[in-house]
DNA sequence: GTGATAATGTAATCAGCGTTACAGTTTGGC
DNA sequence: GCCAAACTGTAACGCTGATTACATTATCAC
């Protein structure tokens, strides 16, 4: 082991596993490195890091090998940089869910199913699989992750809940932690079965279902004392909670 | 890839990964077991189930690879039979967490310190992730984790819960539900920075704070209509939710 | 066109590691 | 003590796969 890795740090200096950001780079290049990381993406969420082979990926990007090496260093690098893109590119409708602004147990089931239908598709399992299991080998990971992901739903979220504090509809003390809260309350331990194959990913109408009972929990959660006249009953499943 | 497996399904047969289970084993045979299966557990949770290599586990356990081979099988067979125990033994604590019935409050607050202990510590972070990432080659492996871990507190729990629901201090329809969004509440998303490395494991009085927190929150979920007389202020943060 | 440069395809290198074979050693009943 | 069976240690075997070397081909400015 000790040989490999010296020779390796030794060529690739300061810049190990970094993609190579020299100034333009040519278009067909461009279009090569997309294909690698397309490639890469399927082959690295289907089998993870050390299962996943590098011919496979160059089979199914149509490239060559050598291409892969200028563009990527090494397979680490690879997986570095792909896990980083389509941490951005996945969790981009997180950020700014598209939700309309109705009374708050039905925008929150709309920031519900945008999440759910985010984390529930199958690059974002792949995504959460490598960033449980790789996080620690791959420190930059997880950092993305969550920046990209879930902290920006969070402040997002909690912005809406600031909202309804200050107009006196709801009682969050807290944001961050409430909207914390939320997405723990939504995804639900519903998420880890799905992930790791004990269920099926559910079909729109028990989505809905699980949705409805989750916002039922959390408006309890953020409801202010009097209870809540603007929460439509319709929208909350009574025999949840 | 064929080949190879080709021959490992002829020989191992319909008993493909199980831990052979003839009668009885010598008691040598036994410590000799124990300690394979020690040593695997400290490599694997390190090394996950791939990177991880049979020559460092035998070169911890201290006996050859030979009678790895002829107690587990083979890499599979002995990372199944390591998890499958593991799971059982870890979560022994969270079956029947030792908690003093007071107040709900901080009977729950006891009850979220026990699961909190039990999954913080390495071994069941490892576990942790190496049911996320290995689930799907190896679905035996969640379905023990869950029955043994999560289901078992959930099932404890909810009985918990129905009784403070029959003695009307807490409103609990869907016992079930209520307890799962306990555990998601109390672990958090803290859980999963924990466990990618990003935050250390948090000291007491971090812990104490945060499920304090998150306490406070659920008690919200089933506190009655009137609001909560049983619930002492004292356990439950002002400055959260 | 033409030559310098970039990009590709292929094959060789090389180490790691799961697995097996086998020869030696211990154990426990008689 | 002795012998079959169980156990151990070591050294191969064979394969996979990351990495590199190199010869070939395309690109583009001039």
């Amino acid at each position: 082991m000790s040989r490999k890795r010296m020779k390796k740090v030794e060529k690739m200096d300061g810049t190990a596993g970094q993609d190579r950001q020299e100034a333009e780079r040519s278009p067909r290049m461009e279009a090569r490195r997309a294909a690698i990381l397309e490639a890469a993406a399927e082959v690295f969420f289907e089998m993870g890091f050390e299962r996943a082979n590098l011919g496979a990926i160059v089979r199914r990007s149509g490239g060559s090998l050598s291409t892969l090496y200028q563009l990527f260093g090494n397979k680490e690098g690879l997986f570095e940089a792909m896990v980083t893109e389509r941490c951005t590119d996945v969790m981009k409708a997180l950020a700014e869910p598209d939700v309309p602004l109705r009374d708050p147990c039905t925008t929150l089931c709309g920031i519900a199913h945008a999440f759910m239908g985010v984390i529930l598709r199958p690059d974002a399992q792949g995504l959460w699989r490598i960033i449980m299991s790789e996080g620690i080998k791959f420190p930059s990971l997880p950092e993305v992750y969550f920046r990209e992901g879930p902290d920006k739903l969070i402040a997002h979220l909690s912005e809406y809940l600031v909202v309804l504090h200050r107009a006196g509809v709801a009682d969050v003390p807290n944001p961050m932690d409430a909207a914390r809260s939320f997405c723990m309350l939504v995804h639900s331990d519903l998420y880890y079965r799905v992930v790791t194959g004990m269920q099926p990913v559910p079909d729109d109408a028990a989505l809905a279902d699980h949705i409805r009972g989750a916002v039922a929990m959390f408006w309890r959660i953020i409801m202010p004392a009097g209870g809540g006249k603007t929460c439509h009953p319709d929208d909350i499943s009574p025999s949840r909670g």
